[in-house]
DNA sequence: AGGTATCTTGACTGCGTGGTCCAAAATCAA
DNA sequence: TTGATTTTGGACCACGCAGTCAAGATACCT
């Protein structure tokens, strides 16, 4: 009947996402978004409509892959302390580390849109639950192997370290080196540990 | 000689200080920016510049404001920990709670403009490093007071907290409540707390 | 009063923006 | 081949943007 889609929607999505990431949503133009997808404008408007619409769609593009790395590390029933700090490492070296990245999407769809939008809202809150309900878990698993202090609630411990992964990309931007960096995940995730007796 | 000055400059530079941290830079226009400080478009531009020249402006502004909240608080030498609660329940009813704010405007003009613009990206720097700083200090004489594990590097332990802190904004913008913030913050530090014999 | 510096108002200029439209070229199925 | 559908490229539009300019009004100091 008709020609075929002669681009994949999601690899071209997948580029506008990379854009969004790196300059915000105000500060990235149909323009850059055109030459760095390497569609068509009539194409990109076809497929997915207006620059909010796109800009939607690249967050729940970036949501997919995150909760993808989340369950990775995570989603075992038997991920421990081990399994937290192996997290924060890829944590770091793909959301906050590279060059042009600077700290997790979300947190700055958060502070540049998180007012007002509904749409950019309610897909930061669900990823700040999903990442709160994976450390949760990991954390209560912890506790039960004793890695973490038992007496410790593991809703507001998991809260602590998803403040403390939000806040490092702000530390990225300011300058602090890579081992600064994961001296500091690591410190917040060890601080947990049960009392020792010296 | 002539007509004096009709506005306090402060004055007007504050309410551009407030709009750019609603709304970060890129979508505050000079419009909006108007309205907002009450003040003649000519008046504008005289007194400050361009819009770049007026946002950093405003940074700085921040940035004392800022400082003087954590010299409040933290500037004595007999600062501990409840110096160190004490001020994080002001960080988080100042800069996270307000409605029309969100989370500190330096951590929003990081992840906004900090890659790139250099003048941001010095001024995000220096506020990282006077929070860190005062948090160290506060730390060390905790832990010569014995209210936090002496055995936990101060440098890194503020750093913990920097991170935490600046994470709060996004967890606020995600729908977390007042009381579910101030727990995840005094939870941070309690986490440094020295080995409890149980 | 005179002179000087500031404030306000409003018009104005390019320019870049997001978004639409059109027509030709390309690619598929029947 | 024919017809349907997509891709591309460019032209186009209305709008909002940051920034400039001119003129007149206002308030201060000597």
């Amino acid at each position: 009947m008709a020609r075929i889609k002669a681009f994949d929607p999601d690899d071209v999505l997948q580029r506008a996402m990379e854009l969004f990431w790196r300059s915000g949503y105000a500060s990235t133009s149909m323009s850059a978004l055109l030459e760095h997808m390497g569609i068509s404008r009539q194409s990109l408007y076809d497929t997915f409509g207006d620059k909010k619409s796109l800009y939607l769609a690249a967050l729940d593009r970036y949501e997919v892959a995150f909760t993808e790395l989340v369950d990775r590390h995570l989603g075992n029933a038997d991920a421990g302390v081990p399994a937290l700090i192996a997290f924060a490492q890829v944590y770091l070296s793909n959301l906050v580390l590279p060059e042009e990245r600077g700290g997790c999407m979300m947190a700055a769809a958060a502070l540049e849109r998180g007012s007002g939008d509904d749409g950019v809202k309610v897909r930061v809150k669900a990823h700040v639950d999903t990442l709160e309900f994976a450390l949760r878990s990991a954390i209560a698993e912890a506790q039960h192997r004793g890695e973490i202090d038992a007496s410790r609630d593991p809703t507001t411990a998991a809260r602590v370290l998803v403040a403390a992964l939000s806040g490092l990309g702000v530390m990225g931007r300011s300058g602090a080196s890579r081992t600064a960096l994961r001296r500091t995940v690591e410190a917040a995730i060890s601080a947990l540990a049960p009392p020792r007796i010296s």
